[in-house]
RNA sequence: GCACCCGUAGCUCAGCUGGAUAGAGCGUCAGUUUGCGGUACUGAAGGUCGUAGGUUCAAAUCCUGCCGGGUGUACCA
């Protein structure tokens, strides 16, 4: 995979990359690549890296690729490559070095150095320049309770959006959750016990503060009843089916319909007021039973084309000769499993969007479970199977590690995160209530790993102001704006830097390089490590670099705009607040 | 059993499009500092990159075996 290519331009003699539009790292390359073709014939998509800063601004190792190929010594082919590159780029690059085995290290001129400066907190790569996406993430069920994977997969998923939007895409950020379903039949069999039965008017007497928690209980007791007491089973799936007949027949009217349709709406209240309140927004929620009809139907339809098969009465996509495994959509009463709703989901967004692109991200324990949906659209939609991809992530747990039993209703839950986050930070700061630093604390905490492996969420580490979290970024920032606050707003223009002033104007001039390799890669992590190094070298360059009323204020208090805008600009991708006062 | 993921300092993690001495944070120890928000900065100690092979001029990074951990594997979502 090419990171960063693009396919080398036509041969012009020389280059002034301060006036081009590309981005300084193309152009390089695309140099690079130019002269690597006249002097050895051969083409190839060079890589630039961000080396220790003892050596330069960027560096390749072209030359020790080359030198397999050309069977030559890599230090002589470095040498030619070098002085090709700086008589080409003379202007602009002030120095090219050959060192070690054969690396070739470039050193930009200040003032290509300064104007990169200028761009980095507003240019972003567009690598989904124009393209339509839909992003599914969260996906809680209503009649259950929302647990910290919830919490994690909606922080991912908000991050992930943001990333793709500030590359160009036009971004549509959707939920789907089970609103019928197996968990709503064990959830209304216990309810209805509590009850009495059939008794819509009770549901008055459940104050609002706790009726997902008494919705969560039901759940509890439904699974329980469900695998122990077989009476209680037939109930419940009873009560299943009841459910998908309420969406049959129209049913608002009758007490059964009223309870349902009431708790639904309670759970989605407490859905959308977590949401509002982590600062995730959604613009859609598939319901289940808005996908269910067309998903048993396409099913249905691709059962009589052999594309599912039925088996022990029930309807199966058989993924074995394709290295997966068998999966049922349509079980033996006749109700669309999990798997066929997908398949409704997937053909309902593309009606809804018409999406160049659609991301679902969940943990990865689905990760070969939607591998067998996916190939099932694959034979009667290939368009759609190939325009989704799958992003899954690890699980989120509580460090001190508490056991997790859903059937006992000790999961680690969202707001148990929440909680512990903020009762850590009034240890730390002895603040209470302070919302903004505890959910930057958590979503750094959150993003700051790479997805994939499970997460150790550790409260105190989270809410720190020392080491690498939210609220050390959060700070930093706030420092930065005081700073401003204090000079005068004259912009400057920059021309040259001394040394401290220098690795940071470099290190600044990164930014862009990250967010592309944040939205190719579809890794948020890159942006909170790189903002993190960001503020490091800040500090270092401010413990010895007076700003306001040196010789150098101007120049200085341009870097520390710079750098305060791109700490902004990147804690808000991943959806941290950056406020200029804390 | 089969499939997928993971195994890097005491702890939590970067690094894995193969390349220059394997990096952070926390913790530990030792320092700096009458300054623009010191919630900072400097330094030290600490690693056979699970293990055994293979490919390569070059492997934490690619391939294979093994060990250890996790997840999934038909009528849940």
């Amino acid at each position: 995979m090419q990171l960063y290519g693009l396919p080398p331009g036509p041969c012009s003699s020389k280059k002034h990359y301060s006036s081009v539009q590309l981005p300084l790292m193309e152009q390089i390359q695309q140099t690079l690549a130019r002269v690597i073709h006249d002097l050895f014939d051969v083409d190839m998509q060079p890589v630039l890296t961000r080396p220790d800063p003892q050596f330069g601004d960027y560096a390749t190792n072209v030359a020790l690729q080359l030198a397999g190929h050309l069977k030559g010594n890599p230090r002589d082919i470095a040498s030619q490559v070098a002085e090709a590159l700086k008589e080409q780029t003379a202007e602009d690059i002030k120095d090219v070095d050959v060192a070690g085995p054969g690396f070739i290290n470039i050193t930009l001129s200040d003032s290509l150095l300064a104007a990169q400066v200028h761009e980095a907190p507003t240019h972003k790569p567009q690598t989904y320049a124009g393209q339509k996406v839909v992003a599914e993430y969260s996906d809680p069920n209503p009649f259950k309770v929302l647990h910290a994977g919830h919490f994690y997969t909606s922080v991912v998923g908000y991050a992930l959006s943001n990333i793709m939007a500030a590359a160009g895409a036009t971004v549509h950020r959707v939920n789907f959750g089970g609103d019928v379903g197996l968990h709503v039949g064990k959830t209304m069999w216990a309810m209805l016990r509590d009850l009495g039965g059939e008794y819509p008017e009770k549901l008055a007497d459940i104050p609002e503060h706790e009726r997902a928690a008494w919705m969560t209980k039901a759940y509890i007791a439904g699974t329980a009843a469900y695998e122990e007491d077989e009476t209680a089973k037939a109930e419940i799936i009873t009560l299943n089916k009841q459910v998908y007949t309420l969406f049959e027949t129209n049913d608002h009217d009758s007490p059964f319909a009223h309870i349902y349709w009431t708790c639904r709406q309670w759970s989605y209240d407490y859905f959308n007021a977590f949401y509002e309140r982590i600062g995730t927004p959604f613009e859609k929620y598939y319901p289940e039973s808005e996908v269910a009809g067309l998903g048993l139907r396409t099913v249905r339809e691709q059962l009589a084309k052999g594309v599912f098969k039925e088996s022990d009465g029930a309807v199966v996509f058989e993924g074995e000769s394709y290295g997966l495994h068998t999966r049922v959509f349509i079980n033996s009463h006749g109700i669309p499993t999990y798997e066929a709703k997908d398949v409704g989901l997937i053909m309902r967004k593309h009606e809804d969007y018409h999406f160049d692109r659609s991301v679902i991200i969940t943990g990865n324990e689905q990760e070969q479970y939607m591998a067998v949906v996916l190939k099932a659209v694959e034979q009667f939609a290939p368009e759609l199977a190939s325009a989704t991809t799958h992003f899954t992530h690890g699980l989120v747990k509580l460090k001190g590690g508490v056991k997790m039993s859903s059937r006992k209703g000790n999961i680690l839950r969202a707001l148990d995160v929440l909680n512990a986050a903020h009762a850590a930070n009034k240890q730390a700061t002895g603040r209470e209530d302070d919302e903004q630093a505890v959910l930057g604390a958590i979503k750094y905490a959150f993003l700051k790993q790479r997805l994939g492996p499970d997460l150790i969420y550790d409260p105190e580490e989270s809410v720190s102001l020392e080491g690498n979290s939210g609220p050390y970024l959060q700070y930093a920032h706030a420092r930065a704006r005081s700073i401003l606050r204090k000079a005068p707003a004259a912009a400057s223009e920059l021309h040259d830097f001394d040394a401290s002033e220098r690795m940071l104007a470099v290190k600044v001039t990164e930014y862009p390089d990250v967010l592309a390799r944040a939205a190719t890669e579809m890794m948020p992590h890159y942006i909170c490590t790189y903002l993190y190094e960001l503020a490091q070298i800040f500090n270092r360059f401010y413990e010895n670099a007076k700003v306001v009323g040196d010789p150098r204020e101007a120049t200085r208090l341009t870097l520390v705009r710079t750098y305060a805008d791109i700490l902004k600009d990147g804690l808000g991708l991943v959806g941290i607040a950056a406020p200029d006062k804390m």
